[in-house]
DNA sequence: AACCAGGACAACCGCGTCCCC
DNA sequence: AGGGGACGCGGTTGTCCTGGT
């Protein structure tokens, strides 16, 4: 813990009133107890009514990052980590919506981790795997690149994959999940990749945005908080796949209760049981366009089986619980 | 022992969104 | 409808710590 009175910054902006830099324990102890007896409030007068020389915003951030009852304080743990690792495979940098699914984790902590190990740690991929071909600033990469990224970050324990054998070079499903998967965990180190350049926002009252990843690959799109209906949507091939808020969590809880999910979950090199696991009957898979038979076909099978391509919502909780069986994905 | 570079983490900033008037 | 304040989020910066030389 640093001391506060050693940052030589720990002063009065006289423009404002409002203190800025560390925070003093005094503070501190302040904050937490004007929380504790008067609850969350509109966060200039908790800063007021606290005494405090601090903006609302400052406190806010103190509250939610340090001094919160609820935090888990320490290191993260190798679970934890994998857990990031694999949700920001799905979410991208929403460190809030990341860390909404890390109890006792902060948004905050998680993208400092993010950017310091786990970047780091990519980026050392990047260079054990550099080589001229790799340089080659192609939008779409070669699946040798791809294949030798993999490899080496099974090989590095960044994660595993368990594939149907039968699938590993054929399935162009299985093609465009490896290629999300890898698109955005190498954000933004591979420039072939391109990721940051596929973010595009439409903006207006969907608020829809989007993550385009190069043409051979998957798409991912989040909803912005406040919209209705799904969380987000994944295109595999040409197929939306819609992803719940997290408000809906609970209710899809709820539902895993009442369902045998376990039944599905029992053979990590079947392409369709670990899948039903993990969207069983909340999956909502959207078929973008009538010509989309093939890949439809694909998923059909995967889902469920399901023959009309609509089927629930995508159960990211029950994800996130067992993410052993995710086809690709092996964090153990 | 002193210096330096890089890492870790706390805090700030700017912007978008929401909500109330 | 739209203006303004509050809030929340993601990116960035600042500061201290630690290990290497």
């Amino acid at each position: 813990m640093r001391k506060p009175e050693a940052s030589g910054k720990n002063n009065v902006n006289n423009s404002n009133k409002f203190r800025k830099g560390l925070w003093s324990p005094e503070e501190d102890d302040k904050l937490m107890n004007y929380m504790l007896n008067n609850g969350q409030g509109c966060w200039s007068d908790v800063a007021r009514n606290a005494g405090l020389q601090r903006c609302g915003k400052s406190c806010r951030l103190r509250w939610i990052n340090y001094l919160r009852p609820d935090l888990k304080r320490g290191a993260f743990s190798p679970q934890e980590e994998e857990m990031i690792i694999h949700l920001h495979s799905l979410l991208g940098n929403r460190w809030s919506q990341i860390a909404a699914r890390l109890p006792g984790r902060t948004d905050n902590e998680i993208k400092n981790f993010w950017n310091s190990t786990i970047k780091k740690r990519l980026k050392n991929l990047q260079s054990s795997n550099a080589s001229p071909n790799t340089s080659d600033s192609s939008s779409e990469p070669s699946k040798d690149v791809m294949g030798g990224l993999m490899s080496t970050m099974q090989e590095q324990g960044i994660f595993s994959m368990n594939m149907d054998p039968s699938l590993s070079s054929s399935s162009s499903l299985a093609t465009s999940m490896k290629a999300m998967i890898l698109n955005t965990m190498m954000d933004p180190l591979l420039p072939m990749l391109d990721y940051d350049h596929g973010l595009n926002m439409y903006g207006g009252a969907s608020g829809y945005e989007s993550i385009t990843a190069p043409p051979c690959m998957a798409q991912v799109g989040v909803l912005n908080s406040g919209d209705h209906g799904f969380y987000g949507e994944g295109i595999f091939e040409g197929i939306n796949v819609e992803i719940p808020p997290l408000e809906s969590v609970s209710c899809m809880e709820e539902n895993a209760k009442t369902q045998n999910i376990q039944e599905n979950n029992t053979d990590k090199y079947s392409y369709s049981s670990p899948v039903n696991s993990l969207y069983h009957k909340n999956c909502n898979i959207t078929s973008n366009n009538k010509t989309d038979n093939i890949a439809a076909d694909q998923m059909g099978n995967l889902w469920h089986g399901s023959e009309e391509l609509k089927v629930g919502e995508w159960d990211l909780e029950e994800l996130m619980k067992d993410v052993s069986a995710f086809p690709f994905l092996d964090f153990q």
